[in-house]
DNA sequence: TAGATTGTTAATCGATTAACAATC
DNA sequence: TAGATTGTTAATCGATTAACAATC
């Protein structure tokens, strides 16, 4: 077997596919044929050689002089990250973020089809959420294996989460995209990726603090 | 001044702290007094250097033999944060991600306070949700500088997110959450922190798509 | 052909980890 | 005191950026 296939891609790197896609789509819509990476990166705001290498790792290959192929490129990173082909989905939590989830329209251009929600509370079990159905969460073996069912959305309290994850691997579920602001523990087979909302508002909180304490600080000072 | 204050924290160590505080507030809940980074470390999955450093930046002093002080400890990240006080927040595109985060408790904990929504679809303006008001886009100018709202939680679609950041920073708005899957321009006195859902979800399908062709590639082999 | 662009190898940079002195 | 733990300086590691050869 090729190591090379082992070596997984950087996150980075990774992280920033959606962002050519995006833009790779706009160009195409526009008829463009062809594009250069000095020209994504300038649009991006990156460095030509990060996208070069960026895309290589698609296994795209461009021609010297001309650039890269449009549609080809678009096809190799939706292949890329498996969003050529629809995955279905649950999501386990329905309360107000699993909701949301549920009647996001976005997830339809990265391939993700949420089938229908799981809770553990009566009151939101058998009550429809965009048009998609809640059911008990007892009910999660069994329908997760009789749909084939890989990826599972975990929007439960972060006390309820450990529990939730269990019981998704019991499942068969090969990936959990987790918004409880907690580390899981998952067998090594299982891909667990944090989507940790506290994490980036963090960034956020902690910039903001320090502006304001700068400028109180400024102003404390010319007094 | 001091060069420290100008040189920023890292992002990866920053992004660490709500795990910190989550788990200190754990111990001081079951009365637990002082605690060794070793320990924080071992439970977290880190190694104790990287927690030291970490809880260094918050200004937060221990004793070696002894440890940190819980209580201090938890103060000292809140306040690193800016998480002791409250900051109000806007809302920005009452879809159906502007509602669920309206909907949602768990940003109490990170001292974040909702106040309202604003929405450019006259269907949706007027319409309370959660028990919050949804307003006209066209008075989010006047109701952020009166209510002195600094943080702007952008939830539009991706096509109306730039036009909808200019009208953030027009407002006086100093921290925008970004939750569009798009780069956005603003004047660098303005903070943006992107919640990129297309690029943690590109995390995990990538990961995903490579498990699967990994063993779609095993089972030809032994065929 | 000349020049623009790709693909790759080397240098740089920042974060993590290791080593170790200071100290209660 | 002895030993555990902090705080800091040095080494390592991975990602980004720069340099440059290959090529249409």
């Amino acid at each position: 077997m090729n190591p090379d296939m082992l070596r997984s891609a950087p996150v980075p790197s990774v992280r920033r596919m959606p962002l050519y896609l995006r833009f790779l789509k706009q160009l195409k819509s526009r008829g463009r044929q062809v594009v250069s990476c000095t020209h994504i990166a300038h649009e991006l705001g990156l460095v030509n050689t990060q996208v070069r290498k960026d895309l290589a790792m698609t296994g795209i290959v461009g021609r010297p002089k001309v650039g890269y192929d449009v549609p080809a490129l678009i096809a190799a990173i939706e292949g890329f990250l498996g969003w050529n082909n629809t995955s279905d989905a649950f999501i386990v939590g329905a309360g107000s973020l699993g909701r949301a989830l549920m009647g996001y329209d976005g997830f339809r251009e990265y391939g993700l089809n949420i089938l229908a929600a799981f809770d553990i509370d009566p009151e939101r079990v058998g009550r429809p959420v965009h048009g998609k159905e809640v059911f008990a969460l007892e009910r999660l073996p069994d329908l997760a294996e009789r749909l084939h069912v890989r990826i599972g959305i975990l929007t439960v309290p972060a006390k309820a989460a450990q529990d939730a994850a269990n019981l998704l691997v019991l499942s068969g579920i090969r990936a959990i995209w987790n918004y409880a602001p907690i580390g899981l523990e998952v067998p090594e087979s299982v891909i667990v990726e944090n989507m940790n909302l506290s994490a980036s508002l963090a960034v956020l909180s902690s910039r903001l603090a320090q502006t304001l304490r700068t400028e109180m600080g400024l102003k404390t000072e010319t007094e």
